[in-house]
DNA sequence: CGAGTTAGCGTCAAGTTGACAATAAGTAAA
DNA sequence: TTTACTTATTGTCAACTTGACGCTAACTCG
């Protein structure tokens, strides 16, 4: 084997950002912002969000930092997904390992995200030919979440601090990407006590006015990796005020 | 903030190992094997098995080494699972950031495991202070072994190719710690269609004899992380013969 | 006021789960 | 050889969960 290498193993931090936004046809969908490359290797490719890991950094301030400076946004929800460090999956100048992070921001403010010429969104299911091994850590990313919707409650970095059932049931039918039963869905829910009436209701619609929710702060949702990791479900109260 | 560190993160491997093993009272119990810290920092301390990744190795590759250099055995289950990178996680001087993986060995290997001043096996529910944050480590381990032993597949990694279903509950009880329904675990076996009879029993017990079960091949357990990473999960053919 | 629309509740059958009783098939003692 | 003992394996039943689906509630609009 050649010693292909003159330098240790570089750290990179990557980020892959889902949010549900309005596609061209005007459909929201699962989207995700990818980076056009600049340089080599792969220049031309679009690629994941990422870039080196500062040297005092804490990983997920990486990952944070990371997706605000490619977006303008800020998370709503963010975890470790995994590292990768395939020898060769960069190139066979240098090796790079990257930790890689997947994160929810919230859909009203996803529509205004940064887009240009370097930063573009794409439906999740609709993937084009990525830079190094990116393709497959989407595919994980997306895996991840529509797993992890199914079994704890994720859902919610995707809405904003109050929501209608309908609206929660509107997150889950597009990621997982099938129908679901109205009741069913109220009473699973609700069995998960993780959610909260807020008492009031959204009147204007010609139906009949629903409830609003909140998010359940007492519970802690599942595992976003090992406890002293900080929490990072942000609530608007948090972040900036509108 | 001051600037801490010229030189670049530094990367490394760590892995939890786990087997099933006699403890002093001879009952048997989940362990797992620590290493004595022979330098600065938290000189003395144990500490989990580890070192840096060599420049083209695989990150697994490098757990599966490190397995085997600190034990002497083949891992029989290996999965990644979590990087850590809290700056000041290792000391003032430098920073770390470990990837971590966890391992099954299996327990009728793990009685002839190396042990000596250096490594020594201690029971998951009685780790001392353990240096750097290895005891978080540990715990964040054993809690995504239960959690998956729960839902996927991962008990066989315990045991050897051939196995009673007895032998399978035990493995179940003693990481969960709780006694499991006979006919109950039975029947949830058998309905996961991960175990397939060998048509064999086992004579010589004063009772009706077990049916042998070898675990189904065809079935692809749970996720391992990304679908390019190699599945490691060896069969006796795969590695050395007895 | 009636039509249209979504919210929210109720019901039922099928499937799953936990507790536990009953039978099977060995070995060892009487 | 028969009986006692032990674990294996099968069976049953009630409680709970899940999916499918219908019905009523409460709005707006014409």
């Amino acid at each position: 084997m050649t010693q292909k290498v003159a330098v240790p193993p570089q750290l990179a931090i990557s980020t892959v950002i889902f949010a549900l936004r309005q596609d061209e046809q005007g459909n929201t969908a699962l989207m995700l912002p990818l980076v056009q490359r600049i340089r080599e290797p792969h220049l031309g490719k679009w690629a994941l969000p990422g870039g080196p890991l500062d040297l005092t950094e804490d990983l997920q301030d990486a990952a944070a930092r990371n997706l605000r400076e490619t977006t303008g946004l800020e998370p709503r929800y963010l975890e470790q997904l995994y590292a990768f460090g395939d020898p060769g999956r960069s190139s066979n100048q240098e090796r790079v390992v990257s930790i890689v992070y997947w994160a929810l921001v919230e859909s009203s403010e996803a529509d205004q995200a940064l887009e240009n010429r370097n930063v573009q969104w794409f439906a999740a299911d609709c993937i084009p030919e990525l830079a190094f091994d990116h393709n497959l850590i989407v595919e994980y990313a997306l895996w991840r979440l529509r797993t992890k919707l199914s079994y704890s409650r994720v859902a919610h970095g995707f809405l904003g601090e109050e929501f209608t059932l309908s609206q929660l049931r509107e997150v889950y039918e597009i990621v997982l990407q099938k129908p679901l039963d109205k009741a069913n869905f109220r009473r699973t829910i609700e069995a998960s006590k993780s959610i909260v009436p807020t008492g009031q209701r959204v009147a204007g619609g010609s139906h009949r006015p629903p409830q609003l929710y909140t998010y359940n702060k007492e519970l802690n949702l599942t595992d976003q990796g090992p406890l002293t990791t900080k929490t990072f479900i942000s609530n608007k109260s948090e972040s900036s005020q509108k």
